[in-house]
Formats: structure tokens, sequence, C-alpha cells
DNA sequence: TATTAGCACTCGTTAGAGAAGAGTGCTAAC
DNA sequence: GTTAGCACTCTTCTCTAACGAGTGCTAATA
């Protein structure tokens, strides 16, 4: 454990850094006002904590820098949320302020959390795995094209074109469209499939006359991915980190962030509350380099969703973890307790 | 008119520029093939070249560069569309292979076309102006929440959320979709609201119990975005282009592509084929250091898209503009053709 | 005993000076 | 009309020196 005075250093080191981006020497620690010790005092200190591996230098004569170590120290036992009125209200308005769509509200989200930290924010939408069907149907739209509409339980709406075997009826196709409704509402979205072909081919062969032109069909429209969507706001944000001032590095963030797949398997999570990943804590290559902050938001049904924000590891803790965790209830609020119930 | 002296040694210039992004001199020219002039012969012509404004140095004493009225120049009389037959076919059967939502289709051909190219691509999806309904649902959800779906004759599905008045009656929301169904099947998009007020209110009035609590969330269920929607591919790429070695191009470029609105002002088009505009023949402050290359696919119901690639002035004219006009036909085929008929 | 002042030393950053190299324009010869 | 030769220009790279911010250690101080 940490004492008072070597507390006080550690938390101004990292305070500046976090503004600076610039290593701090003790000549100018000293005349930071709320200290009141001689610089060589301080480097005393300053040895203690980089022998704890909280400080390292850049080299063996520049001032001091937080490692990773020293930010979860930090975040651990330093920062207590600071509640800064005015971003949380304004949060507060933008997202309550507006009736929205689900889709718009995570959009929506995710902007306005970048906007107001200046990171990257990046928000995992409610993977529909618990949601069951609520209505099945079926829109034709010329001869030989309809539209197919699955709606789940959550509100969800799934839609998918498909060609229609020639010459077909209307009478057939409501008819199919009844078998379905009958057979899988309040079946959940993942065992569509299963069912259509253990269940309701059976049924579809005794009463359709075109039913194995039929099935196929009907079968890729019931084909359902379970991934939730990715919204991400204020990638350009990131450019505005010193750290980020070099072309490969930027270009390794973009990459990654275009990689749809490896950022949900990143983010996805069921568990809920704030976790932290500082810099090399995290197992996936890519975001070595920076801190990932996330939080979960529900949704009714038991649906998480994920609210993340990247930044570098130099990053201000403190107002961030408290916006998201605002973001966090606000979001569930709206989704679930709102117009949901 | 140019020579053909001169047309050679201004195609070859540009050509070498494209792929190394390196000024060249006169003695690297001489030394290539298909070129057998002396140094000095090819200095005298550069500086023909350069007096046209074709050419310019990027100091007293370096290589020459093409100037942006060189690549007019070359993309109106020097390049004839070259045919890749591999790419070509790549992409034929990337977009024709598979069964694709609209919306899926046009986020694939964003990624193949930038992939291919190695530029950014970004789609504008067809704006739905002249679209007219096709049929209006609700399903209900719970409660006091319902979901309601419209179909366009396109085969676009849009979908909101709305609370429902307390203590509606199922028969009664029948009742108002049966209406709503009635009167609106076949209107454009765009008047939905107007014939709303003016010819359902009514009728609403008349048949149903809660029609001024239903009014309101029936008229902002028609509310319709009339805009399309951006599909950017490859955005990473641009980083990859020398000229943008600097992070506050890349910057301005990124805030650019995050700027949705001022994108879709930049692409939407109403006519017909290819459109190149170089550097500073952009209207657009934003994109005066970029090429932007611009063809349109149509879908039934005349509605336009846009496929747009964005890349440095120093672009790959020739393989770019042969592979956009694939893609455009392409596309319509698919979308026109295919499976709207 | 804890703190502070002093001092030698380290290392990154910056500026300047050459040297190298690529390219040009011009002139004169072919 | 084409080409070889040459002086000149400008960028780029490398090397060096000076500077300064910061450190660790030692000795003096409260």
């Amino acid at each position: 454990m940490l004492g008072d005075r070597e507390l006080l250093i550690l938390q101004t080191i990292i305070d500046d850094f976090i503004t600076t981006a610039k290593p701090i020497g003790s000549r100018a620690l000293s005349k930071k006002e709320g200290i009141n010790l001689s610089a060589a005092t301080i480097r005393n200190v300053m040895a203690d904590l980089e022998e704890m591996g909280l400080l390292v230098k850049t080299h063996s004569s520049s001032g001091r820098v937080p490692s990773e170590k020293g930010y979860r120290y930090y975040v651990d036992h330093v920062i207590s949320p600071s509640l800064k009125e005015k971003e949380l209200h304004l949060m507060e308005d933008i997202i309550q302020g507006n009736m929205l769509e689900m889709e718009q509200l995570v959009q929506l989200s995710a902007e306005v959390l970048s906007e107001l930290t200046n990171y990257t924010a990046v928000i995992l939408g409610p993977d529909e795995m618990n949601a069951t069907l609520k209505q099945i149907q079926i829109v034709r739209l010329s001869e030989q094209s309809a539209v197919a509409i699955l709606v789940t339980n959550t509100g969800h709406v799934e839609h998918r074109l498909f060609t229609l075997p020639f010459g077909i009826e209307i009478t057939e196709l409501e008819k199919m469209v009844n078998i379905l409704n009958d057979r899988l509402i309040g079946i959940p979205i993942m065992e569509l499939q299963y069912r259509l072909q253990s269940e309701v081919y059976t049924l579809m062969q005794q009463h359709l006359q075109h039913h194995e032109l039929i099935y196929d069909h009907i079968s890729s429209v019931l084909q359902y991915e379970n991934t939730g969507k990715l919204y991400v706001g204020g990638q350009s944000n990131m450019m505005r980190q010193p750290e980020f001032n070099d072309i490969d590095k930027i270009y390794q963030f973009y990459t990654m962030l275009e990689d749809e797949e490896e950022m949900i398997k990143l983010l996805k999570t069921d568990h809920d509350g704030l976790n932290i990943t500082i810099g090399n804590e995290n197992k996936v290559d890519a975001i070595k380099q920076f801190s990932l902050i996330t939080t979960s938001y529900k949704m009714n049904g038991n649906q998480f969703g994920t609210i993340a924000l990247l930044g570098p590891t130099r990053m201000e803790y403190r107002k961030v973890i408290t916006l998201l965790q605002a973001l966090s209830t606000e979001m569930t609020d709206v989704l679930f307790r709102g117009k949901w119930k």
C-alpha cells in the first residue's frame, strides 16, 4: 500500500500526463499547486514508485511516465467518480429527449459518447439470441418476388427478399404464412431453422403444392445472424491523440475497427458492470496499445448489448467511467422501462 | 492538340507517377522501355508540356509531376479502358454469386470495389423518393407497444416502434390498419404524411374510438427520411497512399467521411454515366486533394444510387473506370432485372 | 532522520554544415 | 532536329556540436 505522499505524487503525475501526454520531471512537479516538496524529495519518491513498477522512464534521464500498472493502481485505488453535472445532463437530455428506434438510439449514443470524451465509442447492439418470434409475414411485390418479414418479441424487425417459384398462387402463399405462424410463433429465433425442418416441413408437404420449391427459400429466410450490430462513433478522434501521430498506428487502429467480427468477439459479454482493461492487459493484440472500457446495457428479455470506449492508455478514466456508467443506466432505462413495458 | 511524341512522354510520366508517386526526370525516362530518345530531347518535350500546364515541377530542379490539367488531358484523351479480365470476372462472380438483400449487396459491392482498387469506395443507396407504399402492417408486442412496418414496392422495409394508447383494443388496431392500407397503398412514400392528414384523418375520426391518441403516433411512423444510406468500404486504404502520410490530411479525410450529410450531398446525382472530377475541379473543399469518380446504378422505379471511388489525384484511372462501369451494370443487372421483374 | 541543495552525468532534440545525388536549362556540336 | 556536355539548383542525408531537461548521488541542513 502506498503512503499519502507517494499517492499524491502518483496521482499528480498521472493527472498531468493524461492532459499533456508528456513525461514530467521532478522540478516541474515541485512547482505544481498542492505540492510543497522540493525537487530532490520528489525524485526520491519517484524512484520508489518506479521501483514498484508504477512509473517508468522513457529513457535514462527523462521524466517519468505512468506504467500500465500505474494506471491500474490509479483506476483501482485513486480515482473517485467525478460527477460533471453539465455533461451528464447533456447526455441525459439527448438520449431521453428523442423518441427513437433502438437502432437510432444506439447510433446516437455512440456519437454523443465520442463527442463528450474525444475518444472512439463502439456500441454493440443487443444480440437477439433469446428473442422469440412474434410474427412472420410475407408481402408479395411482383409476380416472382416477395419480401419476408420477421418480427421478434423485442420489436426487432428482420426482412429478406426472395424469389417466388413460378406460377405460385396467392392463396398458397397465405396458407404457408398461416402454417409458419401457427407453428413458429414464440420459438426462439435461434431455433427457427431447426423447427422448420423438423416440424413444419411435413405440414408443408401435406398442404402445399409447391412445397419443395418454397422450402429452400423459406429456410434461407429463417437463417438468422445471431450477432449484434456494431455502431461506431468518433473514429477520427483517435488521430487527435498525440500518441497516435504515427500513420502506421492509425492504420492498425482503423483496420481493426473495420474487422467487425473481431470487434464483436472483443466486445461480447454477458456480465454486468464496468470493465477496464489497460494496454497489455488486453488479450487481443490489436488493442494492446489502447485502453478499453466496457459496460453493458440491458433490454427486456435479458439481452445484453455492450458500450465500449477505446482510447489511449492515457485516458481520462475518471470522466470516462462516470459517463459510461451514466449512459449504461440511461440506455437500459429507455430500452427497458421506457416503451417496452 | 499534342503530337505523338508529346503524348507518349505525357502518358509515360503519368503512368509512372501513378505507380511510384515520385517525380520522374529526363534521364530515368529515357531508359524506359518504348522510349528511344535521349534525355536532352525529353527535357525539351517536358519543358513544352510544362508550358502547356500539363506538368509541374515540385521545385526548380526536380523531376516533373503531372498537374491536374495533365490528369484531365490523360483521362479525356489518352486512356482507353483496359479490360482486366481477371478482376472483372472476380467482381462479377462475387456480386452475382450471392442471393442478397439490396442492403447487403450494396455493402458487399463497396467492399469488393475498395478491395480491388485499394481506394475508398462510397456507395449511396437508392433514395426511395419515387417508391410507393406496398403494404403497411402493425404488430403488437405488448400491452403498450407495437411496431409498424412499411413495405415499399421496391422491397424496402421500414419499421418503427411506437407506444400504444392505454387500453386500446386489438380490433381497433386492425380497423386502423385496414383503413391505412385501403387508403395509402400505391401512394408515393413522400406523400404519405400529407395523405394521412388530408384523407385518412376524417376516416379515422368516424371509425376509431381513440383516433386523437393514435393519430400522432401514426403520423410520426409515416415520417420518412428520403435520403439514401451511405456504405463505405476500404476507409483505411487511403492511409496506404504515400501522399497521405500526413496525419492532418488523413484527419480531414476521415472527418469528411464521418459527415454523412455532406457526403450524401456530394454524391447525390440524377444523371447517368461516369463522372470524373480531379482535385480542385471539385467544388467541395474537403476533397480538393482527391479525385472522385462516380457512376450510378438504377433500380426499378427509376431510383438512382451512386457508386463512387475516392482516391488521390494520382489514381489508376484506367483500371478504376473499367471497374466502376462494370460494377454499375452489374448492380443494375442484379437489382433491376434479376429478381425484381 | 527526513529533507534539501549542489553537481556531474545522460540522453533526446535541434540547428547547421557539408557532401551526395538527381535533375534542370543552356550551349555547342553532330 | 537531336544529342552530349556542363554549370547550376535544390533536396536529402549524415555528422557534429550545443542545449536543456532531467536524473542519481553526496553532502549539508533543519
